[in-house]
Order: C-alpha cells, then sequence, then structure tokens
DNA sequence: GGGACGCTTTGAGCAGGATCAAACGCCCAG
DNA sequence: CTGGGCGTTTGATCCTGCTCAAAGCGTCCC
C-alpha cells in the first residue's frame, strides 16, 4: 500500500511518530480518541493501513473473520441477505466507525465500500490482546458498541414501525445527522448509494423509493440534485413526517 | 428485598461467600462466568439484587441512566414507541442478558419484565469503574455486546425483508433457540408475551400474528398449548418455512 | 363456582406498497 | 459528439397484511 509508506515517511520526517494518529482524518470519532499518545504508537504499530476502491468488498457472509476494521476515510455498507437473494443492509458507515467485531467464527453479513475509502484493519486475537492490555481501549469500544445498538433499535423502529414516507425521511435526516458530526458536508449531502441500496436500507422497493423522493421534491421539503445528492430545504417540515425517534 | 437478605445468608451459612455467584441461575451465561473468584466477590460486593413481580417497569424513554442491569431469572421485555403510540419491540430478554447501558445520559427505551424475575443492579459510574480495572470483564461484556448487535442484525431481517409467516416461524425459533442455551424448557416452549407484544416485535397486528398461528397450527405445524406456550412439531418444515438466516 | 373482563380468534372489506411494464435521462466509452 | 447501457422515474394493476367488527374463550377474582 503506497499510501501507508508514504504515510509513514511523512511522520517520520515531521517526527511525529509519537502520535502517527494525529494525521488521521477520523482521529476525533476514532477508538484512538481514547488512546494517549503511548497507547496510539502501540495501536499504530498493530495497523495495517487499508486503500480501498469503490465497490470493494471487505468480506462476505460466511468468510472466518480474520480482521476488524476502523474506517477512517469513505462509506461502507453492511448487508444480510437471505438464500433467494433477498436483502437487507443494516447500515451505512461512516469514518470513525468499526466493523468486523463479530460474535463467533464466521462473519454473518457483507462490508462492501460505496465509495473510495481507507481503514485501519488489525488481527482479530492481536486486537483482543491489545484491548486486554488497555481496559479504556476496550471500554471505549464498548460505548462504541453500545451506540451502534441504539442506532441499531432505531433502525428496527423504522422497519417495524413506520410508513414508506416516515422511513425515507429518517434516512435521509439520520444521514444527515450523522454526517454532520463528522464534519462531511450535509448541504448538499452525499447519496453514494444507489436506490436500490436506499430500499434495502428501509425495508422497500426502488419504485417506492423513488415515488417518496418524487413527492419530497415536489412538495420543496427537498431538492434532489442528480440522483446522488440531496439538498433539505425544510427540517421541521421532514422532521415532523419522519415520525421523529 | 427479603429474597437478597435470605441469598446472603445461605452464601454465609455455606461458607460460600468466596464466589456467592456459584449460587446464581445464570452464572453459566453471566458476565460472572469470565470472572475469576476474587473478581466475582468485587462485583457482588457491588451488586444490588433485584427481585421484581410480572409486568414491572425497570425504567422507561426518558428516564435518567443511573444503571445497569444483569437478568438472572425471567424475562424482560424491551421496547420503543413512537409518539402517536406505535410500538417497536426490540427483544426479549431472557436469564444471562445484560440490558441498561446505553450511550448518553437518557434511556432511549422501555424495559419492562413480563414475568417474575431477578436481576443483578450495578450503579453505572460504579460498574464502568470495576470494568476499568478488570479488561477481561470489559472485554467478555463487548462480546455480549457485539451478540446482541448479531442478534439485532437478525432482527432487521426479519422486519425488513420477511413475510408474516416467515416473521413467525422465525420469531419461534429463535426464541426457542435462545431458551435452549439458557436450559429451558423449549418442549413445549413458553410464550410469556401477549399476542400484541409478539405483533410488536414481528412487525405485524395482532389479527396477523393469530392467522399466522393458527394456520401453523392447521398445517400441524405447532401445537398451541393454551395461548402461552407452543409446542413444535415439524421443525424443518418451521425452519424451510422461516426463510432461515 | 360463577361472572366479567380482557385477550384471542375469526371474518369482511380496504389500502399501502409490491409487482410488472415501459420510458426517461445521465454518464461514460468510443 | 454520439450511441449504448444502466440506474432511475413514472404508470397500471395486484396482493399481502391492515382496519374495522364481532364472537369466543380462558382466567382470575369475588
Amino acid at each position: 500500500m503506497t499510501s501507508t509508506a508514504s504515510l509513514h515517511e511523512f511522520c517520520a520526517r515531521r517526527g511525529d511518530l509519537a502520535a502517527p494518529c494525529r494525521l488521521c482524518g477520523a482521529r476525533e470519532f476514532n477508538l484512538c480518541q481514547a488512546l494517549d499518545g503511548g497507547q496510539q504508537v502501540k495501536l499504530f504499530a498493530l495497523a495495517h493501513r487499508l486503500q480501498l476502491g469503490k465497490r470493494c468488498r471487505l468480506f462476505s457472509a460466511g468468510d472466518p473473520v480474520r480482521y476488524v476494521y476502523n474506517l477512517t476515510e469513505g462509506t461502507v455498507c453492511l448487508s444480510r441477505s437471505l438464500a433467494d437473494g433477498r436483502r437487507q443492509i443494516l447500515g451505512f458507515l461512516l469514518p470513525g466507525d468499526f466493523l468486523g467485531f463479530e460474535p463467533g467464527e464466521t462473519h454473518r453479513c457483507d462490508a462492501e465500500t460505496l465509495t473510495e475509502a481507507k481503514a485501519c484493519r488489525f488481527e482479530r486475537p492481536v486486537f483482543e490482546e491489545f484491548l486486554q492490555d488497555n481496559a479504556d481501549a476496550a471500554l471505549h469500544l464498548l460505548r462504541l458498541a453500545s451506540t451502534d445498538l441504539a442506532q441499531a433499535a432505531r433502525h428496527e423502529v423504522l422497519l417495524g414501525r413506520k410508513t414508506a414516507t416516515e422511513r425515507i425521511a429518517s434516512f435521509l435526516l439520520d444521514l444527515r445527522q450523522r454526517s454532520g458530526a463528522r464534519h462531511l458536508r450535509t448541504q448538499p449531502l452525499a447519496l453514494p448509494m444507489t436506490r436500490s441500496e436506499i430500499a434495502d436500507y428501509t425495508g422497500l422497493t426502488i419504485e417506492t423509493v423513488s415515488r417518496v423522493l418524487g413527492r419530497l421534491r415536489s412538495g420543496k421539503l427537498i431538492e434532489l440534485i442528480g440522483a446522488s445528492a440531496v439538498r433539505i430545504l425544510d427540517d421541521s417540515e421532514l422532521e415532523r413526517l419522519s415520525g421523529s425517534a
């Protein structure tokens, strides 16, 4: 990975080896945030920096679990499929999110980049050993996991109890909120996922997704910029339509 | 709490204070499993043993987060509701399950016992302090959280992509599997939740739940024993109908 | 043991979103 | 610049599961 090499060189030149993660775009949100300088150096030594293209598979359901990943740049899509091909997208991961930490020895879902992306990859056993020696890091990761769990709960409400319009409104507001929290551009808001992926996230069909977006557009609640960006024009009305929560 | 007192007395009489959790019905599945004797004693000293009646609220959405709980006996229902009353049940917790570990300062969901239940309750800051000193425990809790996350993922697939029949079949098989793993009776399998709660778990209505159960009964896949127990008669067919995964 | 309430079951009609089908338009390659 | 292909939009029809309604039944309390 040329980028790893150049990043490392850059660190060395600046005499910044004590905290290489300082150069990381996601350092504010990452695990690293909870580590002191010495721990960061140790963790960085265990990391393999990945540079990934668009539509690149990180792992698939059934694969043995070898690594855990910390996404630092780009968007990743996590999904699970039934035998007949029906797919449920579990979430769209943004910089700072963790993935791959699963119970058991095989992955139960698929992970694929939507955009070009960067991630720190760790061998799972090595990573767990690190956690065993760094209770702070383990506790921080536990907090990240509980945030993921809360996010999953909101998603379950969306899938189980919301109408099509509420689902799309919630999806847009949630994506904007999470993007904003990572200092990504929110106006216009990038939609790196296809309509099919929005459908598989919201439990709808592409036709319904398209129709609802069309209705929100004609209602002047949003403005569609091509197919892969959106400008939210009426926050409070969209919030109201989302069913909140 | 009379039961707390009597349990403690019982420990003392047997000279078993070194590992009081040995008497706990859920010791095999609990956090305690990952602790050595000394850690168990320390943790037990932090615990407040709760004895709860049926239909007893542990906490509600909006409450400040004060405690975390480790369920040791009984069934607890976790749910989230929208402003207009629509409810999504997130899960039915069984002995050994953790609850209450949420990000932020207020609970985002409701927790209520379905049956009489027992739990160990910990003050959250005290518990976090314990984790900080016991990386093993923190790591174990992280594994529990990742199991919850995997369970949530299965639930998202159920809610987003399965038909009514598949949802009910999946619900029954999942409940049986999880009950079995806790050494609870699985044949017949107790259903401590009402039809309304099954509906709010599966994202259906009570009428649809009742109709699907009726169809499974007439198809001789299950036998209903009153309204709150079921005997699974044809495993493999039910498995097939569940859409698996 | 009897009564009443609440949960569950069953039925009839309806509707939101799915399916099937076709046109549109953006983006990229040649 | 132009053609092709894929992703998206729009339209017509269908069907699964919801809503409204009422009867059945278990259980719990008196």
